[in-house]
DNA sequence: CTCCCATATGCAACATTGTGCATATACAGT
DNA sequence: ACTGTATATGCACAATGTTGCATATGGGAG
């Protein structure tokens, strides 16, 4: 459902070919959603069908003939539509809490090296936000960032947010099972 | 996958029947994992397939007939092998960036009515939760919480974390959308 | 007496997502 | 010659999640 219009969002910016989007998938978008190429390729294969989008095939000689997709004016009310229902809230499944639940003496080392683990990654991961954050988004720069890149920089900002509580949960949680 | 493990730990805990183990899912372990009751269902029979849990019919006169599961040797067995296995990282799909980049002059009315609505909703969740916090949760009462109780705060306590966060975020994102 | 709610279980169909495998060209480095 | 990386696409199967339907009892409210 929601990879959809994920595509068709990034389709409605420009025509792009299933690897440009792939692409994208790897860098901007991958910080907020993650999709495979074979994810990718099959919804643009059922977005056309289902007329959201169309393509062109382009041939090359240097490189692997590539596709070009772009979003009819269907796919745009489809996604105008998508964008004025409200979105139900939920959908937080935290795998490492379920783990946790199972904690007791015998296993509270396991958990507590699982533990400490995620939380050093945790903290390079804020670190990598935060170091993006001032290299490309300094004060001056942002006044005139086009709109994309202001939403862009919104989706780092909620990564910094939320990498920043769950580092903090994770120090609460590495004291918790430690004191099991 | 990981439904699985969610199951089994509620069984590892107690024999339970499958509408008790619903119940726990709309209440204590909804915060972090939502399934409905046919998903427990298919579930519980998939184990007892498997041979990871195994059920008494019970007949009541009162209320219908219940089947009661408890888990078995092997599901400990399969349970303790994936609390020893890592985790994989990532999986953080958030529909609300993906609307946001869809973000222009003609939508931004919408789509900051719907921040606004999120904001408020996310609110009255942060203010639930602090009440639990302090109902249940008392400095005093803590400590002599046994091991299940102490996981289970753990989970509110990321569950206040993340709100507070993403709270935070979202008045940086109303500022943001209404400044387009 | 009827309707709704809580208790208690489940199938079947469908939609969506994720994983493993497969193919093909060109260029650069060892 | 071989290996790796970048370009470019996709099928098939497995797992997961959602929706609609189906059944059955007892108790309380109106």
């Amino acid at each position: 459902m929601a990879l959809k219009y994920v595509v068709l969002t990034l389709l409605s910016r420009d025509a792009q070919t299933g690897y440009e989007i792939v692409k994208t998938f790897d860098t901007a978008v991958g910080y907020f959603w993650r999709a495979s190429h074979q994810q990718v390729y099959r919804e643009l294969g059922l977005l056309s069908d289902a007329g959201l989008a169309s393509f062109k095939l382009q041939t090359q000689s240097d490189k692997p003939d590539k596709k070009t997709y772009r979003i009819t004016a269907a796919g745009r009310r489809e996604l105008m539509a998508w964008l004025e229902k409200p979105l139900k809230p939920g959908g937080n499944k935290d795998a490492l809490l379920v783990k946790l639940l199972n904690a007791d003496s015998k296993n509270k080392d396991i958990l507590a090296r699982e533990l400490e683990e995620t939380r050093q990654r945790t903290e390079l991961m804020l670190k990598e936000y935060r170091n993006i954050e001032t290299l490309h988004y300094s004060a001056d720069v942002l006044d005139g960032l086009p709109t994309v890149e202001r939403i862009l920089y919104l989706a780092l900002r909620k990564g910094i947010r939320m990498t920043e509580a769950q580092l903090a949960w994770l120090d609460e949680a590495v004291v918790t099972v430690k004191n099991l």
